[in-house]
DNA sequence: TTGCGATTTGCAATCCATTGCACGATAGTA
DNA sequence: TACTATCGTGCAATGGATTGCAAATCGCAA
């Protein structure tokens, strides 16, 4: 409707000038207004329904207020959580979130962070990462954290999960179950989360004194049911004996489901399936899944609050830091049960 | 890393006058600058990475080039298509999508809305109204389109599924299979898709002569699970004979399972189930639900198309208009049989 | 009454790009 | 050669808030 209104004239309204009514609006120069004055001004602000203009306040402060977010794909179930997390802590402090989804499933997508970068961002959380990413270089750069995946360089702070022992619970699981044969339908090995439960499952095999073999080891080419089918194909079509499966993740595990039952053979009657994260309505298909349940959530509002302080703080100087690890809860359903 | 190029940089190494180098590099104006010179700067800013400042160029043009969207749960599996649609053509155009999530179920929730708005947003996109929804009045207001849900007064153009007729579609499907006891778990009444499914409902049992039997509607008052479940207990409660439950969504419905088969009834042995929205995953809960699929994706990438249109042409003047509908789609799947 | 320090407030520059207006230069016409 | 269109470019204001610095005001003491 109406026009908003400006400082200028909140100022005029309130006989003094902009100057003097800018610092008694803002509270951190309010102190250096005679308070009566303060008063007056701050009456006459609300009375008109003043607000400062984001753009110029951005301009001259050199701050937007907004942060940037990029994730892979929001119709998968696991980045709305991760989003939830972040824009709750955000939003309280009086953050907006820009999000940016990165469709493009290689490792550049760095056209996404350098849209955000020319909006001035104020910083950036990054659910997309894969291994080898790196901020891009030679242009100005913000505070930025990773959620979910982290990278090699280890360059840039992360949050996440604790994939390692997170898969050692399930493998620990299905040996307690009495499985022996027990193969791993991997993520892609170019995220940090498809290589770290791969290394996890070697690890807690080896741990276990059942040892690592190879052909009881595929990789799933993206962490989507598709993939997973098509990986559990290839396992099934080495021949290698198996009596259990631990999957990269619950969408490549409801792809061993279809493969499975493709060939005749029954969960958890004939091979016990496990999946990681949990996800909503994981707990209704048939059979239900046991998997590894992560606080998406929680892992959005860390990475919230660790950005923040990056912002505050230290100004963006980050020295290179270890993920910071969430711990994973196991959640045994029906998808698992002793080798026949 | 070092500062961002700003146009009296590219002007100065391009020997022009700032005027001149925003002429040269704006599209619009360049072709008042002689073509050579318009190479030169292009040349110039290309060269040392130039690109506007967001903020500078929106104070001036009163353009952010941000488009403001609320939707009331992201976690909804709902949601995420109608962003990413939206989004895919917004993208495009350089606008960038700040997301607001409005968790309160009530009926205000202006609160994100003017938060959006003194952001300076270019226009809104709702995926939460209610049906008594209107923007905030007495304050300046951008284009606005609604999606999924539309709003008595029609104040705003609105992208929203067929539900009549989708509704309609498995009312046939039930009774084609010969049911005539048919109950409706409906979505709550303040929300557009709740009525107009409900009214569906009544409709479509009227054209089939079945007649409307209040005691056979009842209303859960969220679209959610949990709301679901205590509604089925109120339709069995009430010692009413069905044979088949037309669930408002798919998340009620899945409630309606969880108390169907807390009371011994079999699905779809005892009581035939549909939902509504064909929610990632449904195909494979137990049993695979029959429900209606809408195309959110692209309801989403309509709404945004419908978003520009007002902004480019119409400067946001909005009168009346009837909802557009989409065509919604019967899924036939495991949760509906013949009556026993 | 004059003077000095401490408060308050005002001035003006700044952030950066856009754009109406006017000036200068070039081309074309009489 | 003089004169008017045209074209290209520069000047300067503008959008709105923030902030370093200077000026004004006040209180209080000598």
């Amino acid at each position: 409707m109406q026009d908003p209104v400006t400082l200028k004239q909140v100022a005029a309204a309130a006989g003094v000038h902009v100057s003097t009514a800018s610092r008694a609006l803002n509270p951190v120069t309010r102190s250096v207004v005679k308070e009566q004055t303060a008063v007056r001004v701050q009456e006459v602000a609300d009375r008109l329904g003043y607000y400062p203009h984001p753009l110029a306040r951005g301009l001259r402060t050199n701050r937007t207020f907004t942060i940037g977010m990029v994730v892979p794909d929001l119709m998968n179930p696991l980045f709305p959580p991760i989003y939830a997390g972040a824009e709750f802590v955000l939003g309280d402090l009086g953050y907006s979130v820009l999000v940016a989804s990165d469709e493009s499933e290689t490792s550049k997508g760095r056209g996404v962070v350098s849209a955000l970068l020319e909006r001035r961002v104020d910083g950036l959380i990054l659910a997309n990462a894969h291994r080898d990413f790196a901020l891009p270089t030679g242009r100005e750069t913000v505070p930025a954290v990773l959620v979910n995946r982290s990278i090699e360089s280890r360059a840039l702070p992360s949050i996440v999960g604790d994939n390692r022992t997170g898969i050692a619970l399930v493998v620990r699981h299905l040996i307690d179950l009495g499985h022996t044969m027990i193969a791993h339908v991997a993520g892609p090995r170019d995220l940090s989360t498809g290589l770290a439960r791969r290394e996890g499952f070697a690890a807690a095999m080896s741990y276990a004194g059942l040892g690592v073999r190879q052909d009881l080891i595929v990789e799933a080419d993206a962490f989507r049911t598709d993939a997973g089918r098509r990986a559990c194909e290839r396992l099934l079509n080495s021949g290698t004996d198996f009596t259990a499966v631990v999957a990269g993740n619950d969408l490549i595990a409801l792809g061993c489901y279809d493969t499975l039952a493709a060939h005749g053979i029954s969960v958890p009657g004939d091979v016990s399936v496990t999946g990681y994260n949990d996800l909503t309505f994981i707990d209704r298909v048939a059979p239900p899944l046991t998997t590894v349940a992560v606080d998406y959530r929680e892992m959005g509002s860390a990475a919230a609050r660790a950005l923040l302080d990056l912002i505050d703080h230290d100004g963006g100087a980050t020295s290179p830091s270890e993920p910071v690890l969430l711990a994973p809860e196991l959640v045994v359903r029906k998808s698992t049960a002793a080798p026949s």
